[in-house]
DNA sequence: AATGAATGAGCATTCATTCAT
DNA sequence: CATGAATGAATGCTCATTCAT
């Protein structure tokens, strides 16, 4: 963190308070971005809805993109966190419905904060070294590659790579539009079931013999 | 185009040189929106880079928005002119080689120009009445729709609505993505034959019996 | 007229379809000053409205200071050519029937086009030499003065110049606020009344005797 | 003091500091209007002139607009506070020297800032609810229509309204002209009696019969 | 002569950021 | 530490004017 770093946090806010007045600041851009794009928010506005002056703002974050891009930080430990344990690489008894687990889990994901998470994720690449976000991310096809490696029975990994590079980003936009336009299936089995034969489908289409009780 | 049109091109350019004052702008906008997105965009530099002066974008375009909308307009026609022609409802004999078409012909109208695509659509409902872009850019799922529609073998299409919907999100955010990270299988059989096998695995996963030629 | 004249016409119409443009730019030119103001006025509508493009705007007129400097010449012309016909120096046998008739072509006169006349005693002095301007458009004075002076009876004029110049501005501006805010007086015998007896009131307080009848 | 409110100031000065500039910007709006006229001012004029950046001006004014609605309101109160004081309704023992009271007041009044004054006065009809202005501002029929009225001694009020407003009106431009072209005579005795005369002899002149010492 | 495409200085306004209090 | 007054570069857009056709 030297000097004229622009993109990180200005200090550590060691005091109750201080941590208090970070929280507000992270909450109310997150409000304001969701509400008025990267663009039309205002740092007045943040600092506004945080309660706080502009001047408090600047004590605590150097500039706008800090602001964004410690956002853009806790999302991905949020989405990383929570796949990383459910797609911690382990054979499983019954694949389909580990899939059924993982695609619950993305709709869950996905679904909360959809429209602050577009709004970063559209502008991380502007803002940051864009190896840094889509290094970190939404790099989700490690862990789903792993998960399909376990648990093919016969026949060697053939671009399993491509297959769960496919696979995580067709899910993601998928989803993210369907919060859009079909938000009532949010939370149903309907939408889960519908994701999940996407992918099973996919995968058996492919040939992949896997570690699922015989198919009906 | 009335007199407080703000989004509509100003006028018809008359002379030769004008035509080609016009096309140069709207190339122009193109590569500056790609680079810096909307906001970012300023009508500056889509003067400077067209290579005219300020005053000559607005005698051609109102304002920044009218720019942004006839490039939607452009896209809107090409898009839909050649899914449209391409999933003319209509029985055939070989689904599966049907849907390799479909995938193909996707990769390569979403691959081309993907970075303005994606721009465009994030802009539009902003900028434009929200149905009128719904309404035709992207509204791909109908023509899927009826076209697995035309070629369900035994079993009456149950949420037909939203398989379409989810394959169409699906592909196109998947060839979005291998645009911008693995550019080099944009073309290849390879790409298409993975999304291909994602369409037909999910849709054989969900039962459908369809005018294929017997699997394998 | 020299090279750099911003300000006088650019030629002088020859031919008689020249003439006829020269005259429909300046009516054209009137209307809009009316409805928009000076600033508000784009030499564009002008030509609009005129029926002309641009560019034969710029051919009779090198600036839009150029139109108005003519209208205001114009207007200089007819106000100080109907008012010096009446007011030309002569004794007359009925002083106040005299001021009734002044009054009267004075309401005339700055009735019709009020508003352009506002508009352009307004501009004068911005974009004309003021001397210019007040050296001829309003200088009345010194014609009520002669007029005043042939009439007085036993009394030398004491502070005349002070007393007509007060007369005409007084008059002026009552009659064109009378326009905009008593419209249905302009035209009436009451109007006419009121403002005589203004002007025959003041000269009789002063203690001019004048070419009067016996009062009453 | 709502959010979208163009012509409001915009936040109250807390700090001593913020007074001073808002007055520092009021007074340098005043003077650029005055020689520029208000399309002709800019508010990077005014900002420079007081000495301020840009940015500032509109920190406390949202817009041009506000600026002079501002100036005008200080004028209104000035203007309606003295002349509503001196013309409060009552009956005089000296009618004659009550006018010349009330002359001399208008001539103070009008003659200090008159070239802000008429500029405030016609802008003010476009910037703001007619009424507003046209309610307040220059609304002194109706005071000298009562102090007329208090003074008349057998002839009924006949035309009263038309009277004052006659009255109003030539006086008020036969100030503000007579600063721009006898400024010498402003604060003189010499106006005050001529002008006094032209009230005085117009009331005579209509036959009033007034609460005067026997004329002469 | 007439046309209208092209020019670019200039305008009102915004907003990220600084810094004196 | 917090405040909010002050800054000024930058933006979208207008319009008087020029000049090639």
């Amino acid at each position: 963190m030297s000097a004229g770093d622009r993109a990180s946090p200005r200090k550590n806010p060691r005091q109750a308070r201080a941590k208090v007045t970070v929280e507000l600041l992270l909450e109310a851009a997150a409000q304001v971005l969701v509400s008025s794009g990267y663009e039309g928010t205002t740092t007045k506005q943040v600092a506004e809805r945080a309660g706080v002056s502009i001047g408090t703002l600047y004590q605590y974050f150097p500039s706008k993109e800090a602001l964004v891009v410690m956002l853009i930080q806790r999302l991905q430990q949020r989405v990383f966190g929570v796949l990383s344990t459910l797609l911690r690489p382990r054979p499983v008894s019954d694949f389909a419905h580990e899939v059924r687990g993982l695609v619950r889990a993305m709709v869950e994901l996905y679904a909360e904060n959809q429209a602050l998470q577009r709004v970063l994720l559209e502008v991380a690449p502007r803002i940051t070294p864009p190896l840094f976000s889509q290094g970190v991310e939404m790099r989700v096809e490690p862990l789903i590659e792993s998960m399909i490696a376990q648990n093919l029975r016969f026949e060697p990994p053939r671009n399993l790579g491509l297959v769960s590079f496919l696979i995580a980003r067709a899910l993601r936009n998928a989803i993210w539009d369907t919060v859009i336009e079909r938000p009532e299936l949010i939370g149903t089995d309907e939408l889960v079931d519908e994701l999940s034969a996407m992918v099973l489908g996919y995968l058996h289409e492919r040939g992949g013999r896997l570690s699922t009780p015989p198919r009906r």
